[in-house]
DNA sequence: GATGAATGAGCATTCATTCAT
DNA sequence: CATGAATGAATGCTCATTCAT
């Protein structure tokens, strides 16, 4: 509440705060929010209920702290590395390439991240949606050269995500539930090639 | 549970068990199967709590007879579509458009069966996994011709679903979240092209 | 909730809805509202809490479904009793009197009545006060004769129910409380003369 | 509770302790002592939870020591209006004017000391009681000499407390509560009037 | 004296489910 | 088949109080 590292990363830290988070993660990642008590939350961080809301609020508090920083981390690590390219494939492979490993080395976050169903109130959903239209909007800003280039096709604005992240996006649910065995690092190579295909400017495209 | 006539198909019918029915369906596709409650449903369906109980048994198993069903009446859909098509390509942008089709006319059927998230037993889950397998099989046999002729791409099994479904199901969550405006019958196109471009066997193929 | 006899007196009943009703006024006589927990008024009742919820949706819905019931019994005996009096003198000596009765017979009820303190929502408060404010209207309306026969002074009208009612008020309060041994029947005399002399108009009054 | 200066007077104070207390009263006026939280009187007060409990122990020890200061302050100005009077009728008037005028001008502290409720515990209670007793008896002695004199009436004990304050107490509580507009000042005359009337020695009374 | 994180017993309320009528 | 009163375990949350710093 008046630490200084607010903007803690998701870095295993100790302090109390943290150590909630962790449980949190862990507890919702298995059951689902609804699902998840305070009471599992309680046991697996060795706090008590009390602690919890002082911390927190309420039980949607923590989600949505957990929400806040997984989606910072995960728009940040796509960000990150898909900067400074020098062509479209390679960005786009990138891109993908970075989903599939965050997905692999955070399976928590990402399996609490991408299965919310508005478990979260209205008022925080359209802060959600504002945030994550804001990164996407960042990230399509990599991209612009490629488009201003020629390299790229123009498309209706609500196809880019689909086109682009839908593959691996569907890819990493199957893999984060369990029912794909496939290495994820294998498929990167397919998936990113999908995304290319479907957004490269072909003149001799079978269309 | 207790009744023959388990193979119901989703038109509206009016007696007392379709409409439960019915009325659980807009329940869960509002708030989410673990969100709704009995109540929710016996206000909607101007049913007793004792009558659903007597149909259905358990919440849960609403929930089954509905994914049931759900599941069902789309594999048929999406199956019956690409049936018998020319080639490959055309069999292909059946599919989606099926998909996009069947998604945009029961958006309440969609959005509970595309949304799940382990909220039935995991006993009735894996039944559940089974019989979406045996239909992806069905589906995949449609597709077999173009596979021998070498139309296809030989990939990883793991990798169709996600390449072939992967753009049109995530723009389906989308459009069922309000999160996107655009027009879906407009969307299919390049939904099918993607999904064309990632599967084709192109000995030109920028790859 | 679909019982014929809604307008329940007061007098011991034997469903499930009269008996959760019993238990709570003993409770909240005992230990006030607030203090009062459901788990208390589920021992005494021996019904369950789901029981209880059910028929009364809140531990304030007990509370008001109390109030409204005992408010019209208190004022309902007050009005009966003070009726077709022949003078003055004897009207307000019967309400008095009324009073003392009343709060007598049902020391529990009297205490939950008189003592409450914004224990219920600004709504209900609200109805309340205008359901007060009726029957006053009614116990006015047994002086007017009096008045119109200049036996009983004009005043501010605000100062009434202080006059009339102050002394008895503040007795039953005391008494209630056990802080008064005093017999109200005893009393009851001298509460009522009181009221009497500072309502009668008195050509050689003291002021 | 660990303080030499308990017996602080009312007004304001700029020490921690002090101002705590008025946040304290603000507070119990308008929630009452059981709905009132430590949080609320934290926020109010802009001190820390420790600080509170440093100073007085425990919520109801914040309670006592504004019930203290409270009940002394009420009694002794009571008593110091009336103290000195040439006849019975000043002596009554005067102590109902006081009674009024310091409603009038602690409201906050009115509210809190004349809605209470069994609120303290059995122990405090009895404490207070004794301490009322105690004041109602020295008040009592300002009326010894009109008794001897016998200008005012022999009556059962107790029943002066309620003809002589019910009707002033009766106003005061509706008053305070919003119940009623008149200006408390114009109705001290009647107030008055009534209790003069109720406890004067007339021979020629109307009984 | 002051601070606020931590504690945990306790509470109102919800809700799937049962069952007598 | 239909009804709805009854059940009680489970849950999110509150709040007075403690205590290390």
């Amino acid at each position: 509440m008046r630490q200084i590292d607010d903007t803690a990363d998701l870095a295993p830290q100790t302090d109390r705060k943290s150590v909630i988070l962790a449980a949190a993660l862990a507890v919702f990642s298995e059951k689902g929010i609804e699902e998840a008590t305070i009471e599992d939350i309680r046991q697996r961080s060795q706090a008590s209920v009390g602690s919890i809301y002082h911390h927190f609020g309420t039980k949607e508090g923590i989600a949505a702290a957990l929400f806040s920083q997984g989606l910072d981390d995960y728009w940040t690590q796509l960000i990150a590395r898909a900067q400074g390219k020098l062509n479209a494939e390679e960005t786009i492979h990138d891109l993908i390439a970075a989903h599939i490993g965050w997905v692999t080395s955070k399976p928590d976050l990402a399996r609490f991240l991408f299965s919310r169903r508005q478990a979260v109130s209205p008022a925080y959903e359209q802060a959600i949606r504002q945030r994550t239209a804001d990164h996407f909007k960042a990230l399509f800003a990599l991209l612009k050269p490629w488009f201003k280039q020629g390299a790229l096709r123009r498309l209706p604005a609500d196809l880019y995500a689909p086109l682009l992240m839908g593959p691996a996006q569907e890819f990493s649910r199957q893999w984060l539930s369990g029912r794909i065995q496939l290495d994820p690092r294998i498929a990167t190579k397919e998936l990113s090639l999908a995304a290319w295909r479907s957004l490269v400017n072909d003149p001799n495209g079978s269309t």
